[in-house]
DNA sequence: CGCGTTTACGTCGTTCGTAACGATA
DNA sequence: TATCGTTACGAACGACGTAAACGCG
């Protein structure tokens, strides 16, 4: 049993039982997989794969025992590795992020080019899904970290540190009829027109849905997009109007659109940086989180990860435009 | 970075920076072990021992970091081993355990008996040591399971199954006064005389003297020992009165002596078996566990185990002579 | 016949143990 | 001088890649 073996092992798993998919993965041939493999079944005294003819069809039951065990091993040799790294200063490296397209767009973007005048030759994945994609991600340890958002319960991770707060905003057509309201916006004005919002939004249990049901509401999810210029685009299209977060405001720009606050009608929305707690991390993204944190230095990220406390910001700011970081939009 | 180099390089730290022990530990040559430290080092770009001139004097604080990994992904490596030999039916193994001289001398022999009749090819090893020694020697991996005992509190480990209750005896010369009190003993009888009992009484925390503490009285410890036999041999020497497990009454035999009943005096101790979480248990290990626990079976010794429970056996018992189940003395 | 796994084979790199060396207490 | 870590060297083992063989769909 080597650590190359189990290597191989997990990688051809993850792989979808495919050696030759793998092998690419692992900058190796078929050949030396498949001999590895067969070495390793020798050695444990048990096949780790069912095979129909000449290809894997599934893990045997033995295998995904070995599996429980495998991960957290390599895991740990990562982390020697990242010991390595960090202490002889390589300044080389990956940086897997997942998270949504909204964080990616409008909130990483100078973040992660501060962090590249930083660490030029860290290469840097940006994984778009939706935050259950992103929390999944983490878990199957294809990312070093996920940025989530939630209102109300933190999502499920080994470690959680909110970043900050934000509201939603809707986005309707300028000289549209609820510009000229003359009262705050409530939720019954927006029930009567069709919704363009995010994806997540036709959940059942998302935040919007459950505002709408305590109200005694249906809203009517017109339209659904992962980001919000194209929710923009179909708001000055007429298809309805926009649920978008703040955040994104700036980019939807142009005076043919009309933004209104709608903190009073939708709950707050906080953004989580999740990490997990087996993972030992790269001095550049101690310091990336450092960044997200205001008024973290890497030290005391580092002991908050330690601790796997939430306390390295005791107040959770509010969302701010690091572009523009004294405009206060919204509010 | 291969398994070997790490194993190498643990069982150097554990060797006390000694190469030439190490390789005798491991079976293999000082050259191998040196050749693959310095791989290793050159790999991680930084030493992991302070060489002066040609021995090896400390930890570098980067080694003892590596360490922290090295460690788990090591125990994991052995979790895979021991799945493997569970899978094919291997009947060779070892077993180590850490108890004290009562457990090993007056608890152990017919379950290590039982077992060695079910397991012929399991080497035992038995390592005896105070409570904390046991403790420290499981933290260490250097055990397989603790038996320790306690009045109180229970110890501090990952997994802690309570096996049986039990109390203390008073040892006294027949013929003593004390045999002729026509009234039961009372601690302040005790205080009158000189003691003998376990090292462990000697210590200021230990339910003995914690016992006399609460009565107001100091006891006069004359002697202490580790095992029964002597403590019944000083005894009968006349060299005070004996304080010992009630486990251990059948094997101080003889006419010379009498049982005084005490558990009206001192505290009832506890028998733990303790393990650690992080190690996967050979088949034999649970069996063994298996026959401490009465009413438990491998099954629910395994489930028990994974629940971190410990509700395998609700009803702890009190302590009975495997070879004389039916007598149940100085009750 | 393409796809993917397994097997055969020659080459190369690595590890092993023996043994000599250097340095210390 | 005994002990302990490092270095040198030859032998043996093992891993790698290329290439051919094999079974399915």
């Amino acid at each position: 049993m080597t650590l190359v073996q189990l290597r191989y092992f997990i990688t051809i798993v993850d792989s979808g039982l495919n050696i030759t998919v793998a092998a690419k993965k692992v900058h190796a041939t078929q050949s030396s997989l498949s001999k590895q493999i067969k070495q390793l079944e020798d050695e444990l005294g048990f096949l780790l794969f069912t095979r129909r003819a000449r290809s894997l069809t599934a893990l045997t039951p033995a295998a995904t025992r070995v599996l429980e065990h495998a991960r957290p091993l390599l895991a740990h040799a990562g982390n020697i590795r990242a010991l390595s790294q960090n202490l002889r200063r390589e300044t080389e490296g990956e940086l897997h992020i997942a998270t949504t397209h909204t964080q990616a767009r409008h909130v990483l973007p100078s973040m992660l080019a501060r962090l590249k005048r930083s660490y030029p030759k860290v290469a840097m994945h940006l994984a778009p899904g939706g935050d259950g994609e992103s929390l999944a991600r983490l878990a199957r340890g294809e990312a070093d970290l996920a940025i989530v958002s939630s209102s109300g319960v933190p999502p499920q991770a080994d470690i959680r540190l909110p970043l900050f707060h934000w509201e939603r905003v809707v986005l309707v057509p300028a000289r549209h009829r609820l510009t000229r309201l003359g009262r705050p916006l409530q939720l019954e004005d927006l029930s009567h027109y069709p919704l363009v919002s995010y994806e997540s939004s036709r959940e059942r249990t998302s935040s919007l849905q459950r505002a709408f049901d305590a109200a005694g509401l249906t809203p009517q999810i017109a339209m659904t997009a992962r980001d919000a210029d194209l929710i923009a685009t179909y708001v000055r299209n007429g298809l309805g109007i926009g649920v978008v977060a703040e955040m994104a405001v700036d980019a939807v720009g142009g005076d043919d659109l009309v933004v209104l606050p709608s903190e009073h009608l939708l709950p707050t929305c906080t953004t989580w940086l999740l990490l997990r707690r087996d993972r030992l991390l790269r001095d550049h993204t101690v310091d990336l989180i450092a960044q997200m944190l205001p008024g973290a230095d890497a030290r005391s990220v580092r002991r908050a990860i330690e601790a796997a406390s939430d306390e390295v910001a005791p107040v959770v700011p509010h969302w701010r435009d690091p572009d523009n970081p004294f405009v206060r939009r919204n509010r």
